[in-house]
Formats: structure tokens, sequence, C-alpha cells
DNA sequence: TGTAGCCCT
């Protein structure tokens, strides 16, 4: 019995060649991985992991905790070990990497998963993921008994996933540790301790075994205690060891270079000046070949700003300067024009980046040996009685810190920051966390789904306001997720299925009833993406006439329909695309949204084609039973008033009601810039909107008089 | 009348 697995290792003649190319190629980098500074720490952190359930490590870039400490585990005979990553290519890379230190093909021994891709098999022991596809799985396997070690990296950016892992994997340890006692019941403290001292004996399940039944989490026989090893990059860590029970901190020794950084003798009154002063300042004073310079701005206008100021002054450089290439990079920029950054500028060229937090942390450019600080950046808020919104603010130290390190990558460099030390000074120490200044209300379905029924007193590391949860739990509650207990209804048990807002699959499933579900799962993938269109600031009469052909009188939702038909007609053709602005990076992960949830539909019984063909009334009505809260009447001055907040709202100039007058419209969502915007804005009659919705809107049914 | 930081399922 035992040979079979034994043969299954010696026995694959086909591949015996790229087996042996994967060990030597292993071999090769076997040099390089003990060269890193944090191979002294080795035995040491494998030693903490065996006596510790939770173990802090924080570890500057470059130091190799990510790619080592997994592997490290793995050679130290622990189980299968789940690695989270805040970004998709975050987790595809660094498995390819360990893949090829391993020795081993992708998908095998080390393996990926991320949404719409999954590269890893039964026999996947180091299985990087993002931390949003763990916080999915937890629904479908609530103690994560897959795995016996998870280790959360990148946790000092506390993204939305990350806060609420943390919180439901110190749970799911807990219950974890219970439950392994409960099913050894004689053995006390020796069991456990031999586990955790990783002699790697395992044990015989006990021929008396009988299946140990939870009430939420199923069967848990066999499951053994989980180790949660918390990766960041930033010395905060104390706040993570106070949360996981004065667990212990290890600290790992990074290879930054050494950055100088200036600060300005007196604020800036225009940082878009400053930049720009300063940018020119470096290039005429340093030689070229000193490294290319990347300046941090808040977001698109800025950076469309300062290109058109260095484009100016570009032009008149004096003479025996090199020349300067400014490189604009942000999420929206097609990805054809992303990908100038990363091109080798022509000779006698220096190349200025201009970019968003985009460069902060999702990629890394090389070639940087100075960096210009704005110190400011957009950022995202939520207050249930404002809404969302958008706006300028200054940056954490953390913050300028980080951007700092992205000049001493390769080699010494220097930061300007354009603000005083003591501005500096005054920065908060570390951003807020995204889970302060959100919606919850998927949130809030999630944990309710995973079993937490009392979702104020769950052990968040920073508590979202009441407010923001109350608000939430309201929301649910009028989407029917929720019953008036606050229990989680059969429909929001099905609602928690899907890879999106309640409001979102509250649409899918009244779609079954009024026969559009294949309308509903289109627009709903079409919603997914931040934009459909990219109109460069030059070419707006162009890009609206273009787009013209695919403008519904009604709005934004059947406009972006339209959108998706001709798309599929020209099969994605690029230069289809081109010629109509669409973006076609975000329109093909529409398609892998749409499919995903076509499959998702399928599965539940869902019939994805129901088709309302031309009634397309049908589906605004369907969307008004998740959009309900976001509707709008048009007033007797001509502005439009939100129903349940009392405010004024602008349709967005990207709008297709742009500048139109009709009675009422819903929307997608509500972002304060410098006006209330309204984003993919819809014609409805007002009636629909009291029917949508007797819980919010009930009274609105019967006559007053 | 005038415009969207970043990321994830």
């Amino acid at each position: 019995m035992a040979s079979i697995v034994q043969f299954s290792d010696v026995t694959v003649p086909k591949n015996g060649k790229a087996r042996q190319d994967h060990r030597a190629l292993a071999q090769r980098l076997r040099p390089q991985r003990e060269s890193l500074p944090i191979f002294t720490a080795r035995s040491a952190i494998v030693q903490q992991v065996r006596q510790h359930p939770t173990v802090i490590v924080v570890g500057e870039t470059g130091s190799g905790k990510t790619t080592q400490i997994p592997q490290y585990l793995l050679e130290s005979g622990f189980g299968t070990i789940a690695i989270t990553q805040p970004r998709r290519v975050a987790a595809t890379s660094i498995a390819k990497r360990v893949a090829e230190e391993v020795g081993t093909p992708l998908g095998g021994r080390v393996g990926y998963t991320i949404r719409f891709e999954d590269c890893s098999s039964d026999k996947t022991q180091l299985r990087f993921c993002t931390d949003g596809l763990l916080l999915r799985e937890i629904l479908s396997d609530p103690l994560l008994r897959r795995y016996e070690v998870v280790v959360l990296d990148e946790a000092h950016e506390r993204t939305l996933r990350t806060d609420i892992l943390l919180g439901m994997l110190k749970d799911i340890q807990r219950e974890r540790k219970r439950v392994s006692e409960l099913h050894h019941p004689s053995v006390d403290g020796a069991c456990r301790d031999h586990r955790s001292h990783g002699t790697h004996v395992t044990f015989d399940e006990p021929e008396e075994a009988v299946p140990v039944v939870d009430s939420v989490h199923g069967d848990v026989t066999g499951v053994g205690e989980l180790k949660i090893i918390v990766m960041s990059a930033t010395l905060d860590a104390e706040r993570f060891s106070e949360y996981f029970d004065s667990a212990p901190i290890l600290y790992v020794a990074g290879r930054q270079f050494p950055v100088t950084t200036y600060y300005t003798t007196t604020p800036q009154a225009d940082y878009l000046d400053s930049a720009h002063l300063t940018a020119l300042q470096i290039h005429t004073e340093t030689p070229s070949t000193s490294g290319d310079i990347l300046v941090f701005l808040s977001g698109q206008e800025d950076i469309e700003n300062v290109e058109r100021l260095l484009r100016d002054s570009a032009a008149s450089l004096p003479a025996g300067v090199p020349a300067l290439l400014p490189c604009p990079i942000f999420a929206a920029l097609p990805q054809s024009q992303q990908s100038l950054v990363f091109d080798k500028a022509p000779e006698f060229t220096r190349k200025i980046i201009l970019a968003t937090n985009i460069a902060e942390t999702s990629l890394t450019i090389p070639g940087i040996r100075h960096v210009i600080d704005s110190g400011v950046c957009k950022v995202r808020g939520f207050d249930p009685r404002v809404g969302e919104s958008l706006l300028v603010e200054p940056i954490s130290k953390s913050s300028a810190r980080q951007r700092t390190g992205r000049a001493g990558r390769e080699a010494a460099g220097f930061c300007y920051r354009l603000y005083t030390e003591a501005d500096f000074a005054q920065l908060a120490e570390d951003s807020v966390p995204e889970i302060k200044r959100c919606q919850l209300s998927m949130v809030v379905l999630q944990l309710k789904a995973a079993g937490v029924a009392d979702v104020m007193g769950f052990d968040f590391m920073d508590r979202p306001s009441k407010k923001a949860l109350k608000h939430a739990l309201l929301e649910l509650y009028a989407l029917d997720a929720l019953d008036d207990r606050g229990e989680l209804t059969a429909l929001g048990r099905w609602m928690s299925e899907f890879p999106l807002e309640p409001s979102y699959s509250k649409v899918i499933y009244a779609s079954q009833q009024s026969g559009c579900t294949r309308e509903a799962i289109d627009i709903v993938s079409l919603l997914s993406v931040d934009s459909l269109f990219y109109v460069p600031a030059d070419k707006r009469d162009e890009s609206n006439a273009a787009q013209s052909v695919f403008r519904s009188s009604e709005g934004d939702h059947l406009t972006y329909l339209n959108l998706m038909r001709a798309f599929n007609k020209v099969k994605g053709d690029r230069e289809w695309c081109q010629e109509h602005f669409v973006n076609r990076r975000n329109m093909k992960h529409v398609m892998d949204v749409r499919l995903q949830l076509n499959r998702l539909c399928a599965r539940l019984g869902l019939d994805t084609e129901r088709s309302c063909g031309t009634d397309l009334d049908g589906v605004l009505r369907c969307f008004l039973s998740g959009f309900f809260h976001n509707c709008a009447l048009l007033q007797p001055d001509g502005s439009y008033r939100s129903l349940s907040g009392s405010q004024t709202v602008f349709v967005h100039p990207g709008s297709s009601l742009f500048g139109k007058k009709v009675p009422a419209v819903f929307y997608d969502q509500l972002v304060f810039t410098n006006k209330l915007h309204a984003r993919a804005v819809s014609a409805v009659d007002p009636l629909w909107i009291a029917q949508a919705s007797p819980k919010l809107y009930g009274r609105l049914n019967t006559p007053t008089a």
C-alpha cells in the first residue's frame, strides 16, 4: 500500500528530463538563498513557530522573508501552508520564484491560487494565494482544515481583507485548539507537545475514533492546531503581537540601500509646481546616469498637469543637458501605455516617472535613484451619513518612508520631500486601516455566513465604528439578507455565495422572477471594473463621438450592455477597442467575471440563459431591488436630490445621462470628490422605486391625503 | 453643467 506513494515519486519517465532541469536550477539558486540575511535565522524561526501558535515576523524589503520562511517550514516537516498576498501579481510571481528554488514544477509542491486561475494540485504544500481568496475559502471550509500553517504577508498594509482574515484566523485558531483537544481527550500536554516541537511524528487515527460533529463547522475529526505567521514590513509589530496574545516578534534584517532625505525649508504653496521644478533641478544638476526620477502625486489630474509642465521645459533645456522623458503611470491608464515605464529610455535621456500610489506598493520600477514625494494621496473615506468620498489628504509617516525606500532598491539614493521636516513630524504614524473607512455590508454578510452571530462583538484588530456596522446591518436587513433578529436568511446565505457586494447578488436573485438573468449577470459584470472607457485628456470630443454608438437614452446600465454586445460581436478586437476608447484589459476582466458568475448561477440552479430580449425596463426594475437605496428624484430647480440622504447629487460628467433631466434615477455609487457625483446612472419610473422596497419606502405606497 | 487613489472575491 505504502509503495504507491514511493512509486509516484520515482516513476515519471516522460518528465524525467524536466525534473532534472528543475532540480539543477534549484541547485544553482541555492548559494543565493543561503546568502540572504534571513538564512542565519533559519533554525531560530522554525523553532519559534514550533513553540508558539502565532509568530510575528518583521522584515524589511529584500530580507527574503516571503520566499524563504515558507520553504524553511516545508523543509522542517510542516504540513500544507497557505501564504496570502494582498495582490494577484505578487501571489503568482512569488510562487514561480519559490517553485524554482524548491526545484519542482509550478503547481506541484509549490503553487498558487487566485481568482480565475488555479495553479495548484493535491500535491501542493506551499500555496500562495490572495487574501480575498483565502477569505472565500473559509466559507466552504470554516476551519481551514487543509492548512497546518497560514502565513499572512504584508500585514502592515492593513487591507480590508487582511483585517477580516486576522479576526477570523484568530477565531479558527482558538476553535481548532478546542476541537483537537476534544478529539484527543485522553492526551493532554504530551501529544500536543510532540506536535508543537515538530518532530513530525504523525499519529494514526485512533481506532475507536468517532466523527466529532460541531454545529457550525461540521465534522471536525482529525483537525490539528493552526499555526499563524503574521509578516509585516514596518515596526508596528507590537500591535500584532498584543492582538495574538503576546506572540513573539522576530526581526529580520533587510537589504535596503541608504537614502538621503531632503525637506523643503518652507511649506510649498503648490506641490505641482514644486514637483516640476525639483525634477528639473535634479535632472540638470546630476548626470542622467545617476538614475531615473520617480514623482509621487495624488491622481491622474496631477500627473497630467506635471506632465504638461515637464514637456514644456523639455523643449527648452540648456545645451549639453540630456533629454528628459515624462512617463505617467496610474491604474486607469491602458496597459500598453503603462508598460512604457518599464522600457529602457533612449540614450542620453532620463525618465521622469509620474505616479500615483500604484508605485508605492503595487509595482516596482527599476532604475529609480531619486524620489520626489508630494506628501499627498487620494484616500477613500466612508461615513454612513455622508456616504463614500475620495479626497486628497496628507500621507502617513509609514507611507512617506515607503515612498522614500523606492529610491534605494538598487543603490544608494535620494528622496526630496516637498514639505518641511516640521510638517513630517505632524503626520500620522500609520494610515487608517481600510476597514475603518469603507462600506461594511459585504464584510458583515461574510462574517454572518462564516458563523459569526454577534458581528458587533467580533474581535476586530481595529474596530469599525458602531454606526458603520449598524448601517451595514440595516442595509442587509433591507435587502432581506438578514431577518428582524439579525440572523442570516436563506436568501442571505444564497447571496453570500457570490463574490459580489450584496446589492449585486440581490439583483441576480431578483432577475429570476423578471426573466432577465442573462442581462443582470452581464451588467453586474460590467459594473465590476472602475472604468470601461479610457479618455485621454486631449481626445475628449473624439472619444465622445466614438462612444455615442453605445449610448442608451435610459442610462448607463443599458449603455454598458450595448457596449458588451458590440464588444462580443467584434470578439474583443484590439483595434476596435482602441478606436472606441474601450479599456480592453478591463473588458477582459469583465468577461472573466461574467463567466464565473454564469458558472456559479448554473451551479445554484439558475437559468442563466433567461433573457428578456428587448423588454429592458424589466432589467432596470430588477436593479432597483438591489439599489433602492441609491435613488434620486428631479427637483423643480433641475437638480437631483437623493431619496435616502436628501442631498443634492450630480450626475457624473462621464454618464450618458449627464445634462439630461428625467424624473427619477438610480445609480451604482455615490462618491464625494469636489461634489457628490453619481456614477453609472439610469432613468427609472418613480413608482418602481417605492415598489422595489416596501421595507424602506412602504409609506410611499399609501396615499397620504 | 465638466471627471474616476489602490486592491480583492
